[in-house]
DNA sequence: ATGGTCATGTCGCCTTGTGACATCACCGTA
DNA sequence: TACGGTGATGTCACAAGGCGACATGACCAT
């Protein structure tokens, strides 16, 4: 027999996830979500960074589906960035609507939380806007871009996880939103 | 003669300030900020919500001009948006530029600096969206005019503070990176 | 003079996050 | 079989962040 069980960073996330819900964020120690998951406050320290680090685990994998999708994508780069992110809304977040809302509902009722999903955000901005400047293109295209796709991908993502929701394709979401951005910043007056 | 030095928060401001430039934001406590005020660590806290907002001060200040600005002008959602951010450059930020290259020094050496910095902006920004939503946009227009706006603002603040910077004007600079992102999200392909 | 108000100081507490060291199953090797 | 190494975990101690409760004392109105 092991001594100890298997996927203690699994389950470390799973506590932290389940009483982040039930208590919410502020009032759970990093104690709490060692005990839950049968460890020690010293283990959790040890593979995630900080107690908000434990609901931002997806991140890397979103990250590399990205930046590989700029890179391949051969169009203008806001149609680029804009092709990526609907490729990470069919592979990651389909059938996933039910989690990302618990998700976000946990993230908007802590200062702290949503401090660090923006941090999240602009290091992965940091790294598509890499990617496409690995292609070629300014350090101001890149940026304007990157930043007017990721733009585009919350907006989106806000209208998918609202309550009025109808939970339809979040990959067309985004190519509607993509489109009224053009007209936005097209129309003049 | 009075029992306390005046003006307590900016003391505590400007202490910060320094303390942050000569041992940098980790290596400072905010009892070190306190005793170089000649305050007290308790009376840091009742200033101020924690250790980073030592920094983050002229905010309300900005997003009032902001608000205000959107609120007055009448063309475009977009331009509206960069109108007043063009403003705030003219009103705050000119001849402050190397005050704005400290003040940016200091936050990108610190991670917990940058996502508060982030979440500032991100306050600022749902206050130019409420203002825009107030004119009668829908969520979207106004979250999409609202940001596309800042992402300019900040690309141009970005070359602004750059060291290859000249320091010229900083809302013409804001004028250059709008026209830009109009191409970019215009041009198909 | 009397009492209220308000900014500040003092004290004590819990939580976050970390360094240093102990433990002990597992594994390869003699 | 014994032995030593490795790696994940627990234990202990501690600095710092942040906050509640209470004390202090200058200022002000009456």
């Amino acid at each position: 027999m092991a001594r100890w069980q298997p996927d203690a960073r699994g389950r470390l996330e799973a506590a932290a996830f389940e009483l982040f819900r039930e208590r919410g964020f502020e009032q759970t120690t990093v104690a709490d979500i060692a005990a839950r998951a049968g460890l020690d406050k010293r283990t959790f320290y040890r593979l995630f960074g900080d107690k908000r680090e434990a609901l931002f685990s997806g991140g890397e994998q979103l990250e590399g589906v990205l930046v590989k999708a700029v890179a391949e994508t051969d169009v203008g780069p806001f149609e680029a960035v804009v092709a990526a992110f609907r490729q990470v809304a069919e592979q990651i977040f389909t059938d996933r609507l039910e989690l990302v809302r618990m998700r976000q509902s946990i993230i908007v009722s802590s200062p702290e939380l949503q401090e660090r999903e923006l941090r999240k955000t602009s290091s992965l901005t940091a790294a598509v806007a890499a990617a496409l400047r690995a292609k070629g293109l300014s350090e101001t295209t890149a940026a304007l871009a990157t930043e007017s796709g990721v733009m585009v991908f919350r907006v989106a993502l806000a209208r998918w996880v609202a309550p009025e929701s109808d939970g339809g394709s979040f990959a067309d979401l985004i190519a509607e939103v993509a489109t009224e951005l053009r007209t936005l910043t097209t129309a003049p007056g």
